[in-house]
DNA sequence: GCGTCGTCCTGCGCGC
DNA sequence: TGCGCGCAGGACGACG
């Protein structure tokens, strides 16, 4: 499930064979999933950027071809068994692997998302100086439903799924059913300083490789942050911080994993 | 306008 | 062993 460390440890691993270079095409079998694309062809790669869980190639001519991974996609250096479109490049191919079919390929000029709701609404980049603990708030304010549905919204900040929605509100010692816009300050605080902690640390270790085994780097080497998961996917097991027993259950149609001892507000 | 829910899609684990 | 079912999840459209 690429969400923002793993979206970022591809970018990194991706950009050196990507920037500077001419893409020559990008060829797939199906127009409804990557539609009109055609447009990228015979444009340099002036640098590959990320936004969220989207990665932008920003083409010369004003064009940016946004890539969405989905849940299992990966842009790696050789084909996979799921490849379903080949970014061609002089001198490199990267390869778009997706079983799932979840991940998107849009061609749009430089900034109008429009038609990308999702990034278009996107809150600031939790690891930059525009994601404040005052901003956050004012974000955190406008929203009625809980925290964690909040967060997945991409609205208050950008770049949490899942995962690290739950291990970001374990490490602030929130409960994911709170209101988000009845947070207070000091819980607001709580949250920011974890939220980047969280980030920052799964950034260092690759992402997270989780058994059903969707997500690996470009190189085919797992991430490694799944070790460090306080309490995604381990309903039952004892909580890091108090020992109690972690709980799991469905939030919004999403599994959720909270400690019910020391994730009390 | 806002929140919730169903849908897309496929591989895998589990139960029988 | 093999089959079928249910689950996993990000984004988005439909609906209340």
């Amino acid at each position: 499930m690429p969400e923002l460390p793993e979206v970022e440890t591809v970018r990194r691993m991706i950009a050196p064979h990507v920037e500077g270079r001419r893409l020559r095409a990008v060829r797939h079998r199906d127009p409804d999933r990557y539609p009109s694309l055609e447009g990228a062809a015979n444009r340099r790669v002036h640098a590959l950027r990320r936004r969220g869980k989207y990665l932008i190639f920003a083409l010369e001519g004003g064009l940016e071809l946004i890539v969405h991974l989905g849940m299992s996609g990966s842009l790696r250096l050789d084909e996979g068994r799921h490849t379903r479109a080949r970014i061609e490049l002089d001198g490199a191919t990267l390869y778009f692997n997706d079983p799932r079919r979840f991940g998107r390929l849009r061609l749009v000029l430089r900034g109008r998302y429009e038609a990308i709701p999702t990034l278009a609404r996107m809150g600031p980049e939790p690891l930059s100086r525009a994601f404040t603990a005052r901003s956050f708030a004012a974000r955190l304010r406008r929203m009625q439903r809980p925290l964690k549905t909040a967060l997945l919204t991409q609205e208050p900040v950008a770049g949490l799924g899942n995962i690290y929605a739950d291990e970001a509100l374990w490490k602030a010692r929130l409960r994911p059913l709170h209101p988000a816009h009845a947070l207070g300050d000091a819980e607001v605080r709580r949250l920011h300083r974890a939220v980047r902690a969280v980030l920052r640390r799964a950034v260092e270790l690759g992402g997270s490789t989780l058994g059903d085994g969707a997500y690996t780097r470009p190189d085919g080497e797992p991430g490694y942050f799944q070790i460090e998961h306080a309490v995604y996917g381990r309903a039952g097991e004892a909580c890091p911080r108090c020992g109690a027993k972690v709980a799991r259950f469905v939030l919004g149609g999403r599994s959720t994993h909270v400690c019910p001892r020391c994730q009390r507000l």
